[in-house]
DNA sequence: CCCTGATTCGC
DNA sequence: GCGAATCAGG
């Protein structure tokens, strides 16, 4: 398999958000894990949070009758690069996802920030992250298991005033939609907000998404382009 | 052991 | 440029 534009693309995609490189290698097909990790890595894609990197703040060697242990291998052209401050890593303190504004946290809603006008409107292109923290797809995604018994009755949910605002993680509460709006790590990730259907973790309109009928196996509808529609859901 | 990403290095 | 082999932490 070669690297076409496409494939990168969605290598691209989906390393940035979140995917772990064998997700990716299974997604593209034809590829390893060590491929899709070499080839993020070739491309520039910044690094993600790797299990390997915890080592630091420590000079602590192993003196005890075992060597330095100079290089394993390749030596480094160590004078090459003279002047480079490269930084020791500083602590970064990771952007919060949700954008909290230091002073008057939630006041002042006299920001003509859209209040989120009809969610669904803008369904066409964006990808969600459900309850299990996987990426899906609006439309016509799969949904494996069928889960609680139907709504009695759908009560039309009123838009709350409680929303006026972003609804940040903070914001959550048995009564509003946790449905998230966006990717995580999103400046604008927020949560839905709206007043869930009673009994459901959700509003009622995203009990339409979360809750979906299952179709017969004849009519299912396959998701043939896939330019990535998230990370497996399997 | 499984997983993860990082790195190396022969091709 | 590619990716298997290897490393190393969780």
């Amino acid at each position: 398999m070669s690297w076409t534009d496409e494939r990168i693309a969605t290598l691209k995609k989906m390393w940035e958000s979140g995917s772990t490189a064998s997700q990716i290698a299974d997604e593209l097909g034809g590829v390893s894990r060590n491929a899709v990790i070499g080839k993020a890595h070739r491309l520039g894609l910044k690094s993600r949070p790797s299990p390997v990197k915890a080592s630091e703040s420590k000079a602590a060697k192993k003196p005890t009758s075992a060597a330095p242990k100079p290089v394993p291998k390749k030596a480094a052209p160590a004078a090459a690069t003279p002047a480079a401050p490269v930084a020791p890593r500083q602590p970064v303190t990771p952007p919060a996802p949700t954008q909290a504004p230091p002073p008057a946290p939630k006041a002042a809603s006299s920001a003509p920030s859209q209040p989120m006008p009809n969610p669904s409107s803008d369904l066409p292109k964006i990808v969600s992250v459900g309850p299990g923290g996987f990426l899906r797809q609006g439309p016509g995604d799969q949904q494996a298991p069928i889960p609680p018994a139907p709504p009695r009755r759908l009560v039309p949910a009123k838009p709350s005033p409680e929303i006026a605002n972003k609804t940040s993680l903070l914001d959550l509460s048995d009564r509003v939609c946790r449905w998230p709006m966006g990717h995580p790590g999103e400046p604008d990730f927020h949560f839905c907000g709206e007043a869930v259907n009673p009994g459901f973790p959700y509003c009622v309109e995203h009990c339409g998404r979360a809750y979906q009928a299952q179709l017969p196996r004849g009519a299912r509808r396959p998701p043939p382009p896939l330019p990535f529609g998230g990370p497996r859901v399997r």
